[in-house]
DNA sequence: ATGGCTGAGCTACTCAGA
């Protein structure tokens, strides 16, 4: 089963991409961040067309997350943490594999950027909150995939240019710390697990030619609880739709299972 | 390099992104 987390900058501007990259690819589940449109106006006929069916939180202009899938999700929920703001920024649903209860976990985390202000509090909060609902539901369900653009560097070397970002929302030691928190309640990083010192990024700024100088970062993530650590059959950063007209500045990270 | 692009909402220009 082919898993893919993509933050595609919205889905209605991005929507000729996006059905390039399922012709090419055949992803079973697609998990989008910033779709940055309402439900009413989420493209569901051109997914539906490809025997997807939709599952959005979505809101006017900015933020929003949606599962859109090929196999049966249940337990649809836009509620997993309390936001504070209201904003739309997790979804979770469940889907049976391999006898398992898998638990998926969509998530875009706010940005907070610039540091020192309410945006950056907003953020701590946000992840201080995720992580302690997250062990909550790891004590029971033992299978939990988490994927999406977490807005953290996790190391020095998943950006180009580290010193740039340590005082950065996205480098902060205080926000890569939440990150290692996650993982220590029991999850794998599943890039970097299988990539021990490889360096590629997810994400690259429009401006400045950042994608054609290799200027980019990693921040969108896979994280998989050790009980699903035995299922991993593949994690592949396509870096394809980065180089088209009109790309995402995010590229699609992908995850297969079985 | 605290914005050199890009998108939404709207129709001039702000807000947000990372």
């Amino acid at each position: 089963m082919k898993i893919i987390s993509w933050n595609v900058n919205s889905v209605r501007a991005r929507i000729k991409n996006i059905i390039n990259y399922i012709k090419d690819e055949n992803p079973d589940i697609l998990l989008f961040q910033e779709i940055k449109t309402q439900d009413e106006n989420f493209p569901y006929d051109d997914f539906k067309k490809f025997g997807y069916f939709s599952y959005v939180f979505g809101q006017k202009s900015y933020n929003g997350v949606a599962i859109v899938s090929k196999v049966a999700i249940k337990n649809i929920n836009k509620n997993f943490i309390k936001d504070q703001s209201n904003q739309s920024r997790i979804i979770t649903g469940e889907i049976e594999f391999k006898k398992k209860k898998v638990e998926l976990i969509n998530i875009y985390v706010p940005n907070g950027n610039p540091v020192e202000t309410e945006k950056y509090n907003y953020k701590k909060d946000w992840l201080k909150k995720f992580v302690l609902k997250i062990k909550k539901k790891l004590s029971e369900n033992s299978n939990l995939l988490i994927a999406g653009d977490f807005n953290i560097i996790p190391d020095e070397i998943d950006v180009y240019d580290f010193k740039r970002y340590e005082n950065d929302a996205l480098g902060k030691l205080e926000i890569r710390k939440k990150f290692r928190e996650l993982l220590n309640l029991g999850f794998k990083d599943i890039y970097r697990f299988k990539n021990k010192d490889k360096i590629e990024y997810t994400f690259w700024d429009y401006f400045a030619g950042s994608w054609q100088k290799n200027y980019g970062m990693r921040i969108d993530h896979f994280l998989l609880s050790n009980n699903l650590v035995e299922n991993i059959l593949s994690i592949n950063i396509n870096k394809k739709p980065r180089s088209k007209e009109k790309p995402s500045d995010h590229t699609p990270i992908e995850l297969i299972i079985n």
